[in-house]
DNA sequence: CTACATTATGACTGACCGGTCAGTCATATC
DNA sequence: GATATGACTGACCGGTCAGTCATAATGTAG
């Protein structure tokens, strides 16, 4: 599965010319090229809807314009995804759910916080801010009120557990007198600027340009800083 | 016009039976009473829009039940409202542009800044967070990105001039060594606990409630704690 | 009280779009 | 070669809703 969400929107002739070439490419696996080209189809929906839903919200997507970019008919979305809301959902999941992941193992080791703070801007930078997730929080946080479910989810699967891996390295930190104890309690401090870079870029980037690393570095700086009284 | 927006959603008879009893009790200002009922009518129409607005977004909204909660019939909306869209940026724009005022105030005087860090967080709990212009705001989050001009509106008319305020604030406890200098460079770090509290509000504070005020106070004492380094 | 102006109404229209399903056709199987 | 399979298609249907407008109610002037 691992959705790849990268197909580059080719204009493509008719499946006809593609299966008739794949069918003599590889006549072994039968069953296998089945299976890739149909994960291959749901990828292509997939980035379709990252694409128009990014553009456009949830309502105002229109499933025809979805089908188009994927180069698909409308109803062979059906085959893949219960619905619109369902394909919504899908696309969330896939894209936010590896992020765990990577923050847990950046909360195993333990480092010192200077290290940490260079590595916390970095991570979000190039695995969020410079990626499409940027815009799959952004649908997050845009349209996760009217999706209770979603909502639920995403808090359960993704966020609460990315918060306890924060926490744990905040009370780490905060044992060594690295960090306000404070923070421990509440986390969500120190992701707010990322959070604050994300919904900028969408609505005033073009009236005013914000340097998200910088601001991040900033902010860390302060949080960080040694302080003459705990 | 001064929207009052609190309209409390009366039943209340055929519009007739309410004209009968009007015509006789205040004959004298024909001309004023017709303009007094009819910004009553605009206020109960905003009034009813923020409602639904906020409950279902700006594309689930239906303009029919916009009418029925403000007790009027739909074409009366558009005697106030040119269209949907005309009506959604005029009540953010009545909702948010007296926040101006409210904050360069505040801006004005040139207090210490363990008085002024209690008056942030007054301003914003009470002006804001425990207000519906939080949800107008969260409106503005949500659908800005689709509303180019709304969110030029806002930069222009809100968002900037409420930013020279702060960054005024700060510039002067800069140089008094109270705070960071890079905090001049990003007033928004200032406000992003604040935006992150309405965000959470709104997805997740059914499953891990938080307290705004107490965060808002964590994270200006950090950043407003004294330093061993500048 | 009549005539005219202003304001309000809500039935109606037409565009729009999510979802369906009868039919097609490339491929697999015999 | 004949037959079976099921992935895929896209015209179509039904519901929805922003916006319109003919009509009605209310207010004003003479």
């Amino acid at each position: 599965m691992a959705a790849s969400l990268t197909h580059p929107r080719k204009k493509a002739g008719r499946r006809k010319s593609v299966a008739a070439r794949l069918s003599r490419a590889a006549p072994a696996q039968a069953e296998g090229d089945r299976a890739v080209r149909s994960a291959a189809r749901r990828d292509a929906i997939l980035s379709a809807a990252l694409e128009e839903f990014s553009a456009r919200g949830f309502e105002a997507t229109r499933l025809d314009d979805v089908a188009k970019r994927a180069d698909v008919a409308k109803g062979t979305i059906y085959l893949y995804f219960r619905d619109k809301e369902s394909l919504f959902q899908e696309l969330i999941r896939a894209m936010l759910t590896p992020l765990v992941g990577t923050i847990e193992a950046m909360g195993a080791a333990d480092l010192p916080i200077s290290v940490l703070s260079e590595r916390i801007v970095d991570l979000f930078v190039r695995e969020v801010y410079e990626t499409r997730r940027k815009d799959v929080i952004r649908l997050m946080l845009s349209e996760g009120r009217r999706f209770p479910k979603l909502a639920e989810f995403y808090y359960r699967e993704v966020l609460s557990r990315i918060i306890a891996a924060v926490r744990a390295v905040l009370r780490r930190a905060a044992a060594r007198g690295e960090v306000p104890a404070s923070l421990v309690d509440f986390p969500q401090i120190l992701v707010a600027p990322g959070l604050v870079a994300i919904i900028w870029s969408g609505l005033f980037e073009r009236f005013e340009p914000l340097d998200v690393r910088a601001m991040m570095k900033a902010h860390l700086d302060m949080l960080f800083a040694p302080r003459r009284v705990v």
